[in-house]
DNA sequence: GACTTGACTAGAC
DNA sequence: AGTCTAGCCAAGT
């Protein structure tokens, strides 16, 4: 399997999100077959370089609930705003993640023999 | 190969 | 609902 490191398989899987709609780090993780990899990809998303953030919708990465991760800077107020924009409900500090969650609509178009 | 760090998660207070 | 602790995973040093 290519092992080009889990960034581009986080980057290329968050890529495909359908705009309006967000997944969670252990959704993310889940499908990419590292079960309890959330922190993992929380690490990926961290390494997100600026050229990789301009065609990844990091944005639509949120914590379980539909929590934005308090990453210590204007990061969780842009995320907020841009889901806003994309129609994304709040309830209040957190994402409807029960109405804008992945129903399964990220499946996986690639090869069934993954 | 061991230690440290971090955009995580679930459970307890 | 907010805060703390313990457990997990991958990458960096």
């Amino acid at each position: 399997m290519r092992d080009d490191g889990l960034f581009a398989r986080v980057y290329a899987l968050v890529r495909r999100i359908p705009r309006g709609r967000v997944a969670t780090y252990g959704q993310v993780a889940a499908m990419l077959g590292v079960a309890r990899g959330a922190r993992a990809v929380g690490w990926a998303l961290r390494a997100l370089p600026e050229d990789e953030a301009a065609r990844v919708p990091w944005h639509r990465v949120v914590g379980t609930g539909g929590r934005i991760s308090p990453r210590g800077g204007p990061g969780p107020e842009i995320q907020r705003r841009r889901l806003r924009a994309e129609g994304v409900s709040f309830r209040g500090t957190h994402v409807d993640i029960g109405r804008h969650g992945l129903h399964g609509s990220v499946t996986r178009s690639r090869g069934a023999s993954d």
